[in-house]
RNA sequence: GGCCUGGUAGUUCAGUUGGUUAGAACGCUAGCCUGUCACGCUAGAGGUCGCGGGUUCGAGCCCCGCUCAGGUCGCCA
């Protein structure tokens, strides 16, 4: 039933391109079958491609055969139509199509392709869950939303390039096969054949690369890079992305930062029409945490924190003070005009900072004069009065408070509580972008799995010159020139300034506690580029697919990915990863350990 | 590894206090229909209630275990 086409058989044009200007041509055009009506005598085809869809027509001037061809076709067939386009009759526009206007008198078909009936419809906007999605993934992508998607990540990641081979950076080509690294996310391992027992690591990202094409002397590198890290999955975060990768020489922190806001300002115009004011924001890291209590702070809304620790110590109420003792500290964040939440709103966001290790939160409402609160009875009038100086209390306004023993925990809940509150209180505008740079993070975070000290960014971050003798006396207070970029409240990209001098990087691995033997036998290669001659070089990398989100004002990673996995790092079209045959692993002198039984996907 | 949510027809969902033959919409199949475009009308087919075990006279519903998908904490230089 189905035929090849022949060579007369020539598209016009896409489906969605057909236009009244076409009237009374002749042509062709090819696709999938959206949907068949048929009227009795009279039958309807909608044509669809990439770019839309065409209305076929078949009536009692249609050739019998072809129009029983027509009465057979069901969704999903793939057809080759030839026919003539024509004005549609008055009151048969439809105005909701670009081609709405017109339609194809069709004198010719051939079914190139027949269909079952798919395991769901392939529309726009449905709602068929995501297991069953991913599985036929094929035909997801064939709805004109995620299509649409995958379109306009092409268009953004050629604007990335126009712009980085316009400015002067030389796209270059990473190895994926390297040298697995100790220090950060987990690799992927890669066993060598050649080498039984060793292992290749898949990339997390091209850094100690694009460090030596700085050394090589390339000046500026560029690559749309993919990495890969093999952590747990979150609706943000996918075990292979790609990064839009890149690296100067001879320049300083804020040559790259002017750098990559030219670059966003042409992305911006270019893409959404938007005019981007630049330089953007700089904030440094400990104002960010201060003021937002988290390094990727969204500025879309206020609710700053505010910190009560004084107004704490030593009150009576055991939760707060208690707190202050235990060498933590107390905030709150003023949710304006939220008294007028529930107690059970409230309850549900007692139960979301509990996610971040808060015990509770407490809460205090002024509504129309008459104040509720969890803790005000435990203060005294004038400690009540001094917290709603600090955090602005007015009428209407909703206080929430957390104290707890560890900073951090104060910083964790209360940044993430004032973006649930923005999000259920609906402050976020849709189409809103706001930037900011976060600079000078911290060199090095303790570990306390580990027991020491490791970077924040990587090993070979440059400290900030002014803090360089702290490394020795209090590695903990080194500030880094590190700086990440963020997007409403998304880290996009980040960066740093790297080490170019020798004797800062011994120092480095001193503190790392990575001792001489293991930095000569993990890094030695680089440690030993360094010796002959290292320009000042620094660079960043963006996140492509959370760009992409971001710019399709989307939050699903994976709608901007054409065959993403899922949170099992699994794919479900393919069934990746599999078992490995019994004679590739004997070839690669590989066995599982016992009781390891490979699970089928 | 922890916590939370969900899995019922091809799809999206409803399913009362545990009680007769598990429903709806869309899709699918067939018939009718000359201007539809979410066509309309008529009829029909379609179910391992995620899997396994338990409680019960009786389980889609209650209990236990597992599994799959999603969110999230840890993790992610």
């Amino acid at each position: 039933m189905a035929v090849n086409l022949k060579s007369t058989d020539k598209r016009t044009k896409y489906c969605g391109e057909f236009r009244p200007a076409d009237i009374g041509k002749r042509v062709c055009a090819m696709g999938w079958v959206q949907r068949q009506r048929d009227l009795g005598s009279l039958i309807f085809i909608d044509l669809r491609d990439r770019t839309g869809i065409v209305q076929l027509a078949f009536d009692t001037d249609t050739d019998k055969s072809v129009f029983d061809t027509a009465f057979g076709i069901r969704a999903e067939y793939v057809i080759c139509a030839h026919g003539v386009v024509r004005q549609r009759g008055e009151g048969a526009v439809n105005p909701n199509l670009p081609t709405g206007e017109i339609e194809i008198a069709v004198e010719e078909i051939k079914i190139l392709s027949a269909a079952e009936t798919a395991p769901f419809e392939i529309v726009e906007n449905s709602n068929v869950r995501s297991e069953l999605r991913l599985k036929y993934r094929y035909l997801d992508l064939r709805r004109p939303d995620i299509m649409r998607n995958i379109l306009e990540r092409s268009k953004i990641s050629n604007l990335t390039r126009r712009f980085f081979e316009e400015n002067g950076f030389v796209d270059i080509e990473t190895p994926n096969l390297i040298k697995p690294t100790p220090e950060g996310a987990r690799d992927y391992l890669v066993p060598s054949r050649v080498h039984k027992g060793n292992f290749y690591a898949l990339p997390q990202s091209p850094q100690i690369y694009k460090q030596l094409l700085m050394l090589s002397g390339f000046d500026r590198y560029f690559q749309i890079a993919r990495c890969f890290r093999d952590e747990d999955l979150r609706a943000d975060r996918q075990p292979e992305f790609t990064q839009i990768d890149l690296e100067m020489s001879f320049v300083t922190r804020d040559d790259i930062l002017e750098m990559v806001e030219r670059y966003l300002q042409f992305l911006f115009k270019e893409y959404k029409g938007i005019d981007l004011q630049i330089p953007l924001t700089r904030m440094t890291y400990a104002e960010a945490m201060e003021r937002f209590g988290s390094d990727k702070p969204d500025l879309r809304f206020g609710m700053e924190l505010r910190d009560l620790t004084d107004i704490a110590r030593g009150c009576s109420f055991k939760v707060f003070a208690g707190a202050v003792e235990a060498g933590g500290s107390v905030r709150g964040i003023n949710v304006k005009g939220g008294a007028g939440l529930s107690r059970k709103e409230i309850d549900s966001l007692t139960d979301y900072v509990k996610t971040y290790r808060a015990k509770g939160l407490a809460w205090y409402k002024l509504n129309n004069g008459e104040i509720s609160s969890s803790y005000a009875k435990f203060l005294s009038d004038d400690e009540n009065a001094a917290i709603g100086a600090k955090l602005g209390l007015e009428e209407g306004d909703l206080l929430l408070i957390v104290a707890a023993e560890k900073p951090q925990v104060v910083f964790d809940s209360l940044g993430a509580l004032r973006c649930e509150v923005a999000r259920r209180l609906n402050l976020i505008k849709k189409n809103e972008y706001k930037l900011l740079w976060v600079v000078e993070f911290p060199l090095f975070e303790y570990s306390e799995e580990e027991g020491r000290y490791v970077s924040t960014h990587h090993p070979f971050t440059m400290p900030m010159e002014e803090d360089m003798d702290l490394l020795d006396s209090d590695p903990g207070k080194v500030r880094s020139i590190a700086y990440d970029i963020v997007i409403n409240g998304t880290e996009a990209g980040g960066g740093s300034m790297r080490i170019h001098r020798p004797e800062v990087q011994a120092k480095m691995f001193e503190c790392l506690g990575i001792s001489k033997e293991d930095a000569d036998r993990k890094f030695g290669f680089l440690v030993d580029a360094y010796r002959y001659g290292a320009p000042p070089h620094g660079g960043l990398a963006f996140g492509l697919d959370r760009l992409v989100t971001l710019m399709l004002g989307l939050d699903d990673i994976r709608d901007v990915i054409a065959f993403p996995k899922v949170q099992n790092a699994s794919e479900l079209m393919t069934g990746a990863p599999a078992p490995g045959e019994a004679s590739a692993l004997s070839e690669l002198g590989i066995c599982l350990a016992e009781g390891v039984v490979p699970e089928e996907l």
